[in-house]
DNA sequence: ATTGTTTGACCGACCGTTCAGTTTATAATT
DNA sequence: AATTATAAACTGAACGGTCGGTCAAACAAT
């Protein structure tokens, strides 16, 4: 038994170098300048065993975007938790979000990657759907808390996190193709708009 | 020259033909899901002939983003030079982007295919830039006479265009993968947080 | 006849997927 | 303990198909 786990995670290890390598890969070229190869020799495996693990292309893909979007959010999430105070979550998601310049361009890259196939892929864009609710990190709680403690003014709740959500999109994007003011001052700038326009 | 001007003009005319045959089957298809032959084909000649008018396939692509952001551009400058008031200014520039659904999809999946070349491509990536700035509609022009005129309030112009410009990009997303609310929701939607957050 | 335009067959390269077979690890048997 | 059997993990060659780009020939216009 305690070898048949250890095969499982040994299973579950490659996979997941697999993701990993299927991730850097799409960040860095793009998805579909990205083979199968290419992933595999990242991985250190063959193409062969690529689709041994994974039924096709796109099912690794696939994955490859759940577990992108799934570690992001996580990472957000627990810069939120750490501290109480609304206006501070808010900080802190948006800290979050704007840590490194070098991740989150990575992220976007590959980010934008998935996006544009979820626009005509029906599996990405129903996992992308999923995940797109609450991404942002300032989640519909944070701004009931803000609203009952008084820290923010009383405006709709989905205009509150639909705004968030969409500027710190937008901005990321701004930052990307326009390259007048660092990635700092964008971060600064999107705490600016968005706390401005949720407190009183 | 009569002569030789009506030729280039039907140069021009086939050149034009391509460009939208290419917008058109890069938002139904995708970027790298669309051959010069599909190309060729909506266009109604062949596709040697596409690659007589159009050095490349990166050629054409380039061509076709440059037609397709600069037309929308135009679209949204008529509608905003119509009013003469910043604040129905900015209505109408949101009017106009949020106008048709069908329109805005297919923008959007175009586009979105493009910002993902322009995020690895050198010529791309220097289009999107070049064409970035003011795209919104809302221009820096618009805010300065809102700001001066007393109708908006003095917040800084760059964070006020940027705003707007995230603001809407980061929507239009939304709507694309969240089919809770509808486009015309939307619509208000962006039209009460923008002007929430520059009118006094 | 010359110049400009159009075509479609063709080439070479590429890539996802398949598969027959090898290697490796575990279990079974002697 | 040594050997064999069995299944899982893995490989790389090969296949089938696609696509961007080339080119020689055909066609049209002046």
């Amino acid at each position: 038994m305690a070898a048949k786990q250890f095969i499982q995670e040994l299973e579950e290890q490659r996979r997941d170098e697999l993701i990993r390598a299927t991730y850097h890969e799409v960040a860095e070229k793009g998805y579909s300048a990205v083979t199968l190869q290419d992933i595999a020799t990242r991985a250190g495996v063959s193409k062969g065993s690529t689709l041994y693990y994974f039924a096709s292309k796109e099912d690794l893909f696939l994955a490859a975007l759940e577990w992108m979007v799934v570690h992001n959010h996580a990472r957000i999430r627990r810069a939120v938790e750490a501290v109480d105070d609304p206006v501070e979550k808010v900080r802190a998601a948006i800290a979050s979000i704007f840590a490194n310049a070098q991740e989150s361009r990575q992220f976007f890259l590959a980010y934008s990657d998935f996006v544009s196939i979820g626009a005509r892929n029906k599996r990405f864009h129903d996992l992308n759907a999923r995940f797109y609710h609450g991404c942002s990190g300032i989640d519909r709680e944070i701004i009931e808390l803000g609203v009952s403690t008084g820290a923010f003014r009383s405006v709709s709740i989905d205009d509150a996190s639909s705004m968030s959500r969409a500027l710190i999109d937008g901005l990321m994007m701004q930052w990307f193709f326009s390259s007048e003011i660092t990635f700092e001052e964008y971060r600064r700038r999107c705490e600016r708009i968005i706390l401005d326009y949720l407190t009183v």
